[in-house]
DNA sequence: TCTATTGTTACAGTAAGTGTAACAATTAAA
DNA sequence: TTTAATTGTTACACTTACTGTAACAATAGA
């Protein structure tokens, strides 16, 4: 899964348990949202490390948010799913001639690209669930 | 090549041009910047498209900027060698079932992503290559 | 005409992403 | 305590994308 679809197929779980209000297994979000159930466990469960969702095993288990949707925010939705950066500079193999301001346009690409990332994530800290719901129900 | 190894490395050799005032070829740069000849000639045709380096075929030919080096911005480099987005949203074959805001919540994020799109190139369109010479020089 | 150079295509090799299945671990209910 | 349901994780085959390089046609100046 590319890093937005990540990001979209979780919102699209969170969301539906918001609306639900009580536990669903992965089988029953999996029919409402269309998306693979394994993969679902895979989403949720990294958002259950990060507090986000919480998880019941064994019969009439489940998921269920663990915070209310207006304090979760779409920042900590994408750190809780997503290891790897926006940008990415692979400065490794290509990097061992010290030739010509090498390593001083690797040290401007990853200062810019990390200013970047930080203003992304800015921007991702201010949208909770809960004004991602009012957007899309007001678009229905 | 990463989206983002593709500029710094068409920053890399845009520096060299801009420093060296000559026109170069291919192989010259390759040698200075470590970048490989062919690769270095991809990127740098896609640049000639752009009006952004001027080639030269035949004997005594290589490549040179086509503006100064303050007339250039990280943003036409950007758009001149990458057609894909940061973010890019495979909304295509999961997407067929129009289940649970589905589309609704797709649209939310083509919509989020395209204007964090716009920011970014913003961003990019304020920095000449005389400022990026300018920084990498003063980090020497 | 000849030589140097770009621009483009092709290709083999590698790496990464995908979707699914399987199953161990766990938990609650009976 | 047993049973059934469910998560959490691993494995795997499949596909897709990326990579680096080479090759060579097209081109243009000497």
């Amino acid at each position: 899964m590319s890093s937005s679809t990540k990001l979209s197929n979780s919102v699209k779980a969170l969301c539906y348990l918001a609306n639900t209000g009580k536990p669903s297994n992965s089988f029953e979000i999996s029919i409402k949202t269309g998306i693979n159930a394994s993969k679902l466990r895979k989403l949720l469960s990294l958002l259950c490390k990060n507090k986000i969702v919480k998880s019941n095993k064994g019969a009439f288990g489940g998921f269920s948010l663990k915070k209310n949707a207006d304090e979760i925010h779409l920042q900590e939705i994408y750190c809780a799913i997503e290891d790897r950066k926006v940008f990415d500079l692979h400065s490794s193999a290509e990097t061992k001639n010290n030739s010509f301001y090498d390593s001083e346009i690797n040290n401007y690409f990853l200062n810019l690209f990390e200013n970047i990332q930080i203003e992304i994530e800015d921007k991702m800290r201010k949208i909770t669930l809960t004004e991602i719901l009012k957007t899309i129900k007001n678009n229905k």
